[in-house]
DNA sequence: CAACTGTGCTATTACAATTAGCACAGTTAT
DNA sequence: ATAACTGTGCTAATTGTAATAGCACAGTTG
Protein backbone atom coordinates (compact mmCIF):
# COMPACT_ATOMS: atom_id res chain seq x y z
CA UNK A 1 0.00 0.00 0.00
CA UNK A 2 1.92 2.97 -1.35
CA UNK A 3 1.41 6.49 -0.81
CA UNK A 4 2.37 9.97 -2.42
CA UNK A 5 1.84 12.36 -0.43
CA UNK A 6 2.93 16.15 -1.40
CA UNK A 7 3.41 17.91 2.20
CA UNK A 8 4.12 21.45 -0.07
CA UNK A 9 0.63 21.06 -1.92
CA UNK A 10 -2.61 23.21 -1.04
CA UNK A 11 -4.55 20.05 -1.08
CA UNK A 12 -4.74 19.29 2.40
CA UNK A 13 -3.01 15.62 3.34
CA UNK A 14 -6.14 14.11 4.38
CA UNK A 15 -7.41 15.10 1.09
CA UNK A 16 -4.74 13.32 -0.52
CA UNK A 17 -4.93 10.15 1.69
CA UNK A 18 -8.43 10.47 0.39
CA UNK A 19 -7.91 10.80 -2.96
CA UNK A 20 -5.39 7.60 -2.98
CA UNK A 21 -7.78 5.40 -1.24
CA UNK A 22 -10.34 5.96 -3.52
CA UNK A 23 -8.03 5.45 -6.80
CA UNK A 24 -7.01 1.90 -5.04
CA UNK A 25 -10.89 1.27 -4.92
CA UNK A 26 -11.65 2.60 -8.12
CA UNK A 27 -8.58 1.11 -9.83
CA UNK A 28 -9.82 -2.21 -7.95
CA UNK A 29 -6.93 -2.91 -6.58
CA UNK A 30 -8.41 -3.06 -3.16
CA UNK A 31 -11.70 -4.74 -2.85
CA UNK A 32 -15.04 -4.36 -0.68
CA UNK A 33 -13.98 -5.76 3.08
CA UNK A 34 -10.41 -5.53 2.06
CA UNK A 35 -8.34 -4.18 5.45
CA UNK A 36 -6.83 -0.40 5.17
CA UNK A 37 -3.74 -0.20 7.56
CA UNK A 38 -4.14 0.80 10.90
CA UNK A 39 -4.72 4.70 11.80
CA UNK A 40 -1.20 3.91 13.93
CA UNK A 41 0.50 2.39 11.25
CA UNK A 42 -0.22 4.87 8.65
CA UNK A 43 0.21 7.61 10.76
CA UNK A 44 4.17 6.19 11.32
CA UNK A 45 4.50 5.38 7.88
CA UNK A 46 3.83 8.41 6.17
CA UNK A 47 4.76 10.69 9.40
CA UNK A 48 1.74 12.11 9.48
CA UNK A 49 -0.43 12.67 12.85
CA UNK A 50 -2.97 10.22 13.49
CA UNK A 51 -5.57 12.87 13.81
CA UNK A 52 -4.90 13.92 10.38
CA UNK A 53 -4.96 9.96 9.22
CA UNK A 54 -8.37 9.77 11.41
CA UNK A 55 -9.88 12.82 9.63
CA UNK A 56 -9.23 11.24 6.37
CA UNK A 57 -10.74 8.04 7.13
CA UNK A 58 -14.22 9.53 9.29
CA UNK A 59 -14.64 11.73 5.81
CA UNK A 60 -14.43 8.32 3.72
CA UNK A 61 -16.92 6.34 6.38
CA UNK A 62 -19.37 9.14 5.83
CA UNK A 63 -19.23 9.03 2.44
CA UNK A 64 -19.67 5.07 2.86
CA UNK A 65 -16.88 4.28 1.03
CA UNK A 66 -14.99 2.63 4.10
CA UNK A 67 -16.68 1.15 7.84
CA UNK A 68 -14.72 1.16 10.88
CA UNK A 69 -14.81 -0.97 13.90
CA UNK A 70 -12.44 0.00 16.98
CA UNK A 71 -10.46 -2.87 17.83
CA UNK A 72 -10.03 -4.37 14.87
CA UNK A 73 -9.94 -2.08 12.24
CA UNK A 74 -10.60 -0.19 8.88
CA UNK A 75 -12.32 -1.89 6.04
CA UNK A 76 -13.36 -0.93 2.23
CA UNK A 77 -16.92 -0.60 2.27
CA UNK A 78 -19.47 -3.04 0.24
CA UNK A 79 -22.15 -1.05 -0.47
CA UNK A 80 -19.01 1.28 -2.04
CA UNK A 81 -17.67 -0.29 -5.04
CA UNK A 82 -16.90 1.00 -7.92
CA UNK A 83 -19.86 2.92 -8.30
CA UNK A 84 -19.94 5.74 -5.94
CA UNK A 85 -16.26 6.47 -6.44
CA UNK A 86 -16.45 6.96 -10.12
CA UNK A 87 -19.40 9.09 -9.64
CA UNK A 88 -18.09 11.26 -7.14
CA UNK A 89 -15.42 11.89 -9.51
CA UNK A 90 -17.40 12.48 -12.73
CA UNK A 91 -19.33 15.31 -11.05
CA UNK A 92 -15.97 16.63 -9.67
CA UNK A 93 -14.87 16.74 -13.74
CA UNK A 94 -18.54 17.48 -14.84
CA UNK A 95 -18.60 21.00 -13.01
CA UNK A 96 -14.72 21.34 -14.04
CA UNK A 97 -16.06 21.16 -17.66
CA UNK A 98 -18.92 23.37 -17.47
CA UNK A 99 -16.95 26.39 -16.18
CA UNK A 100 -14.63 25.55 -18.84
CA UNK A 101 -17.52 26.04 -21.48
CA UNK A 102 -18.89 28.98 -19.12
CA UNK A 103 -15.38 30.56 -20.22
CA UNK A 104 -16.12 29.73 -24.02
CA UNK A 105 -14.34 26.44 -24.65
CA UNK A 106 -15.60 24.66 -27.57
CA UNK A 107 -16.90 21.36 -27.20
CA UNK A 108 -14.31 19.78 -29.91
CA UNK A 109 -11.32 21.54 -27.78
CA UNK A 110 -12.86 19.01 -24.30
CA UNK A 111 -13.34 16.12 -26.96
CA UNK A 112 -9.82 16.76 -27.90
CA UNK A 113 -8.14 16.68 -24.55
CA UNK A 114 -10.38 13.62 -23.65
CA UNK A 115 -8.82 11.79 -26.03
CA UNK A 116 -5.33 13.06 -25.49
CA UNK A 117 -5.82 11.27 -21.75
CA UNK A 118 -6.88 7.86 -22.17
CA UNK A 119 -4.79 7.67 -25.45
CA UNK A 120 -3.32 4.28 -26.10
CA UNK A 121 -6.55 2.95 -24.09
CA UNK A 122 -8.57 0.07 -25.53
CA UNK A 123 -11.76 2.01 -25.19
CA UNK A 124 -14.09 3.27 -27.62
CA UNK B 1 -22.13 43.79 -16.39
CA UNK B 2 -23.85 41.60 -13.67
CA UNK B 3 -22.85 39.89 -11.43
CA UNK B 4 -24.22 36.79 -9.20
CA UNK B 5 -22.66 36.30 -6.28
CA UNK B 6 -22.92 33.36 -3.66
CA UNK B 7 -21.97 34.50 0.00
CA UNK B 8 -22.29 30.93 1.44
CA UNK B 9 -20.06 29.23 -1.38
CA UNK B 10 -17.13 27.44 -0.10
CA UNK B 11 -15.18 29.25 -2.81
CA UNK B 12 -14.26 32.90 -1.92
CA UNK B 13 -15.48 35.66 -3.43
CA UNK B 14 -12.73 37.08 -4.91
CA UNK B 15 -12.35 34.20 -6.70
CA UNK B 16 -15.78 33.93 -8.18
CA UNK B 17 -15.44 37.57 -9.06
CA UNK B 18 -12.50 36.80 -11.37
CA UNK B 19 -14.24 33.43 -12.75
CA UNK B 20 -17.32 35.96 -13.49
CA UNK B 21 -14.64 38.78 -15.11
CA UNK B 22 -12.67 35.88 -17.11
CA UNK B 23 -15.83 34.40 -18.04
CA UNK B 24 -17.43 37.51 -19.65
CA UNK B 25 -14.03 37.79 -21.34
CA UNK B 26 -14.21 34.08 -23.14
CA UNK B 27 -17.39 34.30 -23.85
CA UNK B 28 -16.71 37.80 -25.75
CA UNK B 29 -18.99 40.49 -24.18
CA UNK B 30 -16.15 42.24 -22.95
CA UNK B 31 -13.23 42.88 -25.23
CA UNK B 32 -9.72 44.09 -25.26
CA UNK B 33 -9.42 47.32 -23.30
CA UNK B 34 -12.83 47.92 -22.36
CA UNK B 35 -13.18 49.38 -18.97
CA UNK B 36 -14.13 47.61 -15.89
CA UNK B 37 -16.32 49.38 -13.09
CA UNK B 38 -14.59 51.13 -10.78
CA UNK B 39 -13.13 48.76 -7.22
CA UNK B 40 -15.62 51.45 -5.43
CA UNK B 41 -18.42 51.19 -7.77
CA UNK B 42 -17.90 47.31 -7.49
CA UNK B 43 -17.81 47.48 -4.10
CA UNK B 44 -21.18 49.31 -3.39
CA UNK B 45 -22.54 47.40 -6.11
CA UNK B 46 -22.09 44.01 -4.96
CA UNK B 47 -21.81 45.12 -0.91
CA UNK B 48 -18.45 43.52 -0.84
CA UNK B 49 -15.39 45.02 0.48
CA UNK B 50 -13.24 47.00 -1.88
CA UNK B 51 -10.03 45.51 -0.78
CA UNK B 52 -12.15 41.69 -2.02
CA UNK B 53 -12.63 43.67 -5.13
CA UNK B 54 -9.00 44.69 -5.35
CA UNK B 55 -7.71 40.78 -4.35
CA UNK B 56 -9.59 39.84 -7.96
CA UNK B 57 -8.37 42.74 -9.76
CA UNK B 58 -4.81 42.00 -8.44
CA UNK B 59 -4.94 38.59 -9.46
CA UNK B 60 -6.15 39.08 -12.99
CA UNK B 61 -3.56 41.81 -13.20
CA UNK B 62 -0.78 39.35 -12.56
CA UNK B 63 -2.11 36.38 -14.94
CA UNK B 64 -2.16 39.56 -17.64
CA UNK B 65 -5.80 39.30 -17.83
CA UNK B 66 -6.61 43.06 -17.03
CA UNK B 67 -4.51 45.80 -16.42
CA UNK B 68 -5.12 48.63 -14.02
CA UNK B 69 -3.84 52.55 -13.97
CA UNK B 70 -4.26 54.82 -11.42
CA UNK B 71 -6.73 57.56 -11.38
CA UNK B 72 -8.50 55.96 -14.83
CA UNK B 73 -9.41 52.33 -14.09
CA UNK B 74 -9.38 48.67 -14.87
CA UNK B 75 -9.10 47.52 -18.35
CA UNK B 76 -9.30 44.26 -19.90
CA UNK B 77 -5.75 43.36 -21.58
CA UNK B 78 -4.85 43.48 -25.03
CA UNK B 79 -2.85 39.95 -25.24
CA UNK B 80 -5.52 38.05 -22.50
CA UNK B 81 -8.11 37.03 -25.38
CA UNK B 82 -9.83 34.16 -25.19
CA UNK B 83 -6.82 32.17 -25.70
CA UNK B 84 -5.48 32.36 -22.42
CA UNK B 85 -8.21 32.32 -20.52
CA UNK B 86 -9.81 29.08 -22.31
CA UNK B 87 -6.11 27.25 -21.77
CA UNK B 88 -6.81 28.40 -17.90
CA UNK B 89 -9.74 26.69 -17.60
CA UNK B 90 -8.86 23.79 -20.03
CA UNK B 91 -5.84 23.39 -17.94
CA UNK B 92 -7.93 22.27 -14.95
CA UNK B 93 -11.08 20.59 -16.65
CA UNK B 94 -8.11 18.14 -17.85
CA UNK B 95 -6.70 17.64 -14.40
CA UNK B 96 -10.18 17.01 -12.84
CA UNK B 97 -10.79 14.39 -16.32
CA UNK B 98 -7.16 12.98 -15.53
CA UNK B 99 -8.44 12.56 -11.71
CA UNK B 100 -11.40 11.05 -13.16
CA UNK B 101 -9.75 8.13 -14.82
CA UNK B 102 -7.38 7.83 -11.93
CA UNK B 103 -10.33 6.60 -10.35
CA UNK B 104 -11.60 4.60 -12.80
CA UNK B 105 -14.15 6.16 -15.09
CA UNK B 106 -14.07 5.14 -18.41
CA UNK B 107 -13.37 7.04 -21.46
CA UNK B 108 -17.61 6.65 -22.58
CA UNK B 109 -18.38 8.09 -19.22
CA UNK B 110 -16.66 11.00 -19.92
CA UNK B 111 -17.78 11.56 -23.53
CA UNK B 112 -21.07 10.91 -22.50
CA UNK B 113 -21.04 13.66 -19.93
CA UNK B 114 -19.44 16.44 -21.83
CA UNK B 115 -22.47 15.37 -24.89
CA UNK B 116 -24.90 16.44 -22.26
CA UNK B 117 -23.38 19.58 -21.46
CA UNK B 118 -23.14 20.98 -24.39
CA UNK B 119 -26.71 19.60 -25.18
CA UNK B 120 -28.41 21.93 -27.15
CA UNK B 121 -25.07 23.74 -29.05
CA UNK B 122 -24.64 23.60 -32.84
CA UNK B 123 -20.90 22.44 -32.37
CA UNK B 124 -19.89 19.61 -34.09
C1' DC C 1 -3.48 -8.79 31.24
C1' DA C 2 -0.90 -7.11 27.07
C1' DA C 3 -1.01 -5.29 22.70
C1' DC C 4 -3.25 -4.17 19.39
C1' DT C 5 -7.46 -1.65 17.08
C1' DG C 6 -10.71 2.87 16.57
C1' DT C 7 -13.09 6.98 19.15
C1' DG C 8 -13.46 11.43 21.17
C1' DC C 9 -11.94 15.15 23.28
C1' DT C 10 -9.15 19.71 24.09
C1' DA C 11 -5.39 22.79 23.02
C1' DT C 12 -2.20 24.99 19.99
C1' DT C 13 -0.05 26.68 15.84
C1' DA C 14 -0.31 28.39 11.31
C1' DC C 15 -2.49 30.17 7.43
C1' DA C 16 -6.32 31.87 4.31
C1' DA C 17 -10.38 34.69 3.50
C1' DT C 18 -12.79 38.69 4.56
C1' DT C 19 -13.86 42.99 6.46
C1' DA C 20 -12.44 47.54 8.03
C1' DG C 21 -10.19 51.84 8.05
C1' DC C 22 -6.83 54.98 6.61
C1' DA C 23 -3.46 57.39 3.87
C1' DC C 24 -1.38 58.16 -0.53
C1' DA C 25 -1.12 58.88 -5.57
C1' DG C 26 -2.73 59.58 -10.47
C1' DT C 27 -6.53 61.63 -13.72
C1' DT C 28 -10.04 64.64 -15.25
C1' DA C 29 -13.04 68.49 -15.52
C1' DT C 30 -14.52 72.73 -13.69
C1' DA D 1 -6.31 74.72 -7.62
C1' DT D 2 -9.91 72.00 -6.17
C1' DA D 3 -13.43 68.51 -6.32
C1' DA D 4 -14.46 64.04 -7.54
C1' DC D 5 -13.25 60.53 -9.34
C1' DT D 6 -9.71 56.48 -10.21
C1' DG D 7 -6.15 52.65 -8.23
C1' DT D 8 -2.39 51.52 -4.49
C1' DG D 9 -0.58 50.08 -0.16
C1' DC D 10 -0.64 49.43 4.32
C1' DT D 11 -2.09 47.50 9.17
C1' DA D 12 -5.44 45.33 12.18
C1' DA D 13 -9.20 42.19 13.64
C1' DT D 14 -12.09 38.28 12.83
C1' DT D 15 -13.34 33.86 11.40
C1' DG D 16 -12.58 29.28 9.72
C1' DT D 17 -9.60 25.40 8.31
C1' DA D 18 -5.51 22.36 8.39
C1' DA D 19 -2.43 20.07 11.06
C1' DT D 20 -0.02 18.67 15.14
C1' DA D 21 0.04 17.10 19.92
C1' DG D 22 -1.44 14.73 23.88
C1' DC D 23 -4.54 12.20 26.54
C1' DA D 24 -8.26 9.12 27.99
C1' DC D 25 -11.56 5.73 26.75
C1' DA D 26 -13.43 1.57 24.48
C1' DG D 27 -13.52 -2.78 21.65
C1' DT D 28 -10.79 -7.14 20.03
C1' DT D 29 -7.58 -10.69 20.23
C1' DG D 30 -4.28 -13.90 22.12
Amino acid sequence: MNFFLDFHSRTPIYEQIKEQITSLIGQGVIKADDQLPSLRQLSSELSVNINTIKRAFSDLESQGIIYSVAGKGSFISGNAHRGVIVDDALEEAKSAISKAKSMGAEKSEIIIMVNSIYEGDENT
